[in-house]
DNA sequence: CCGAAACGAGAGCACTGCTCTTGCTCTCGG
DNA sequence: CCGAGAGCAAGAGCAGTGCTCTCGTTTCGG
């Protein structure tokens, strides 16, 4: 129920669109520690102190940037997985794959934007409860391909050691009550492997070591799935 | 060939090394976006333009932590695959393991320090050449687990898909002319993942996800090790 | 032994996040 | 319809930052 609104509300929220899109400009071009309120307010011409009627703090705007970076990086990946399951409806591994490579392409495309979300956090800010729901967008959709796999039967997990097998029914149980334990673990391990490749991608750990980002990735991605169990593993 | 020092050039060294003992402090302390030249000065009892007789710039400063840090688990991780190839010679995937575990401990213990060597680079900054040399020591010592238990025989690295054999032939011609092709991909492959790994835990996005954050780790180190073909994939 | 280099101290510049006060304007309820 | 109150932009100001420059002093090496 949107019900039309005054010209002020109508302001207020063009005014803070206009605010992340600036903060963002600046965040592609200087990176996050140099994003400044007053360099913000400069260049959509007002002084600094009014910017703080729409943002309590530096950390409220970033806030808002890691959320909206969280929902698009996981828009992408839903849009891929969509597409995947439409195009190749029975190949489980493709799915999986094509939800690796869109977060890798926003990644790439968003280099900043991916350092705010998956880089180091920044100091003494802790995220607020508002940034785990977005947060959690790709972790999901990567269950939900390996759910997809399951019920269509013959997904094939690595198996659990001893030690592990209490974290995992534990595991299991929180986040995905209808998969085995050992599938639940395999998957975040291969989540966190993942944004392991991406990472050491966009943060330049592959400078001079991988030429062929592109078709290394495509490989690993591929690895990845089968490893969690969605393809035989030869 | 180290000569006696006059007390000047001694001096310099304890003063250079206080002043990165006390910017660690304060890393470890509010991060590295809030470490601040005039508070290590201050700290130390003496003025800020002083400390630049010492280090020319900020950046100069975590340039050198990043350095100190890389050595740090350098040299930890050398340690435990020492101890570990002299308590089990033959077992390579135990040395695998011992390694992945040293980085974790060292990550886990001093994560400040990691986030300045694994997370989001700083702004603007590009690590300059003297970092390289440091950086490479763990996965030189990854490649080196490989490279004795190639040597034993028996290593079997996933099949390389037929686009990524020509970046394969180049990265095992340029790090590792000893090692097969798709040996070579599936370390930096496993590099990348095991830092993944590390980082997600590091990082708190495990948070509310594994709990029993050893077992966990224990058993995906070994995944890895098999991954690239230390023992045979199950 | 004496000039040059290194050093610590201090003032100062341009910048930051953030607060407080001052007026103006829009909105909404009586 | 109109006035009280909320929302708003602006400016001054505070404490802090990285960094530069200058000025005496100390130390070292030829």
């Amino acid at each position: 129920m949107t019900t039309v609104q005054g010209a002020r509300a109508r302001a207020r929220i063009e005014i803070t669109a206009a605010i992340k899109d600036e903060a963002r400009r600046q965040l592609a071009a200087e990176g996050a520690a140099k994003l400044s309120l007053r360099a913000v307010a400069r260049e959509l011409g007002m002084v600094s102190s009014a910017l703080y009627r729409y943002f309590p703090s530096r950390d409220d705007l970033l806030t808002a940037l890691i959320i909206d970076a969280y929902d698009a990086v996981g828009a992408v990946a839903e849009r891929a997985h969509a597409d995947a399951v439409s195009t190749a409806p029975g190949d489980h591994l493709a799915h999986w794959t094509a939800v690796c490579r869109a977060v890798r392409s926003w990644a790439v495309a968003h280099p900043h934007e991916y350092a705010l979300i998956y880089g180091s956090p920044v100091p003494g800010y802790t995220a607020p409860q508002d940034t785990v729901g977005p947060a959690a967008r790709v972790g999901l959709l990567l269950v939900a391909t390996a759910r997809g796999a399951h019920e269509a039967g013959g997904v094939t997990p690595p198996p659990l050691p001893d030690g592990l097998a209490p974290e995992a029914e534990r595991l299991a149980a929180e986040e995905a009550a209808d998969l085995p334990p050992a599938l639940a673990v395999a998957l975040v391990r291969a989540w966190a492997q993942l944004f392991g490749l991406v990472s050491f991608e966009v943060f330049g750990q592959f400078h001079r070591i991988v030429e062929d980002r592109d078709a290394f990735f495509a490989a690993a991605a591929e690895r990845l799935g089968r490893e969690v169990g969605l393809a035989p593993r030869p």
